[in-house]
DNA sequence: CTGCTTGCAAATCTTTTGCATTGAA
DNA sequence: TTCAATGCAAAAGATTTGCAAGCAG
């Protein structure tokens, strides 16, 4: 299924309209080429939604399942999450600043399950974080 | 060599001096149970240390290699870097809110240094948060 | 129509900055 | 003594709340 029309299925199964405001954040984050932050969603929301109206809607998409939050230093950025794109992580280049998805290892989920059952936990969500030097910057 | 003096011997190497703001927030890092949130570093410098002061001394410990912050949800909080602590991840309980810090499991660095060399990084920091359910509230 | 959504104003909370004073070495 | 470190006031930024008006179904 193609995504804005999954996105407004999803809205609408779970009884919420699919309004102007809504969809211009699902589009910012559905366009942009990776995570995207809080300031960049009102920022190109303007005109379409107001400031308030971003975090709200941000805040209605983590409980609908729509978007997630991701950790990059100490702040936080903005994707779709699994409804839409493919189970990954995140590298972040600190000199270049760029932010690379990492295709997920099935032996790497693996190993996480095998360490939090040994630690008597049952993972219901994780976020892998990884900062150092891209290739383009090594060289 | 003991936490307090390895602390002090680092200020003093990289010529900053040992005050009691300082003394005051890594005695809080070093006896917290946990992770500890800004908001409990200013309550509990409250009388030693203002809340500028606090903020002031978290950025430099960070700078030093003395603390470092680690996320929790899209939040964070502040701990005692590998200098004071092994190296470990954490595991976050859905219900009872809990941290509980994850020994490192040598196998599971080895694959993330390889994953991230497949993709070109050469990784200087990483730090996984996972969250689920402890085995108490399981039961 | 009718209640869900939104915008606007303003309250809160978090973090940073400027500056005069204090304190560690 | 001397410059780093601190406290206080206030600015700046981020996020949340209340409420009347607007819009989707």
């Amino acid at each position: 299924m193609n995504s804005l029309v999954l996105f407004k299925k999803t809205l609408q199964d779970k009884g919420y309209s699919s309004t102007r405001a809504r969809l211009a954040v699902f589009n910012l984050l559905l366009e942009a080429p990776g995570p995207v932050s809080m300031h960049e969603l009102i920022d190109g929301s303007r005109g379409k939604a107001d400031r308030v109206s971003v975090y709200r809607t941000v805040e209605l998409f983590e409980q609908l399942g729509i978007s997630q939050r991701i950790n990059i230093g100490w702040k936080y950025k903005l994707e779709l999450s699994e409804m839409f794109l493919d189970h990954h992580h995140h590298m972040t280049c600190l000199t270049c600043g760029r932010i690379t998805p990492i295709k997920d290892e099935p032996q790497f989920e693996a190993m996480l399950q095998k360490i939090a059952r040994t630690n008597g936990f049952v993972v219901t969500m994780h976020q892998l974080e990884m900062q150092g030097t891209c290739s383009d910057c090594a060289a």
